[in-house]
DNA sequence: TAGTTATCCCACTAAATTAGTCTGATTTAA
DNA sequence: TTAAATCAGACTAATTTAGTGGGATAACTA
């Protein structure tokens, strides 16, 4: 009963990275200390983690007092950086996909109604960085519940 | 690996009522016919269309020579209207659903990112009618796949 | 009124995805 | 050398999505 929804694993990684954000540039956090501040679970956080490391949004120390600093400024990581290094590119239809191509093209009609929809999604995710979110706490936060109502 | 995807119920149904906008008006089609034509395995095809039913986008005939057709006209059934039917409001992420609201609020910063996606993806779905997909059969055809790489 | 073709209804199963855990090795500061 | 941390990968559990099966009901046709 909802839709397009972005998976826990995602909120979760742009939680622990915004968090990093929000710190000293210099200051290593641990997975402990991440996990405590944001409320998610330790163990699925060091995992998530990982993947960012592995595309260079984070770097880590280890050892003791080691832990997690981000690899760039934080201008400079966006939404979709994060969204695509967790989950692969934004696809709103398998249709859409590469490998898997409609079997109704060129019948099928609904193709323009995806790629718009995806063009929009994908231009708010790179446009928005981390930075962004510190500058502006909460940008409209009173439209959240009334939204499903708009028209 | 592909995010913010709709389910294929919600595929299924477009194309369904797809194929029903681009018929008489007087006919009615069979489920057989709309499954073989769209290539949509047919007992699941038949729930799909019962939600249609109950939400007043199809009506039915019943019986020998019956099946569905539209129950209003093509310019007045959004995509919106379709999607809400099958699967509920756009959720983007769990915390903008009004009964679990995010336990980071009002601290959370990403709420605004969020709505805006909502926003722009429930106006896309909100104007677009079955009746515009007539005069446009493929919109953009060629950025499909391309999409992924772009900015 | 019998037979055929269709919707209607609800329970059920199977497959896939998502969320989360467990175990243990490795690294480093104190 | 010990404690605190990352790193790695297999594993399990829960949830969601996709799809099936069986049978009642309705309406048209002969």
């Amino acid at each position: 009963m909802s839709l397009m929804q972005i998976p826990r694993r995602v909120d979760y990684g742009l939680r622990a990275i915004i968090y990093l954000s929000t710190q000293d540039p210099e200051k290593c956090c641990s997975i402990t200390e991440i996990a405590k501040q944001q409320n998610v679970p330790k163990k699925f956080l060091e995992k998530i983690i990982q993947d960012l490391m592995r595309r260079g949004l984070i770097r880590s120390k280890r050892g003791s007092c080691g832990g997690y600093s981000l690899a760039r400024s934080a201008n400079e990581i966006s939404f979709y950086d994060v969204i695509e290094a967790l989950e692969g590119s934004i696809t709103v239809n398998a249709c859409m996909d590469e490998e898997f191509s409609c079997d109704q093209l060129p019948r099928c009609t609904m193709v323009g109604v995806w790629s718009e929809i995806q063009r929009k999604v994908t231009e708010v995710f790179t446009r928005t960085t981390l930075a962004d979110l510190r500058r502006t706490p909460c940008r409209d936060i009173v439209s959240a519940s009334s939204l499903s109502s708009a028209a």
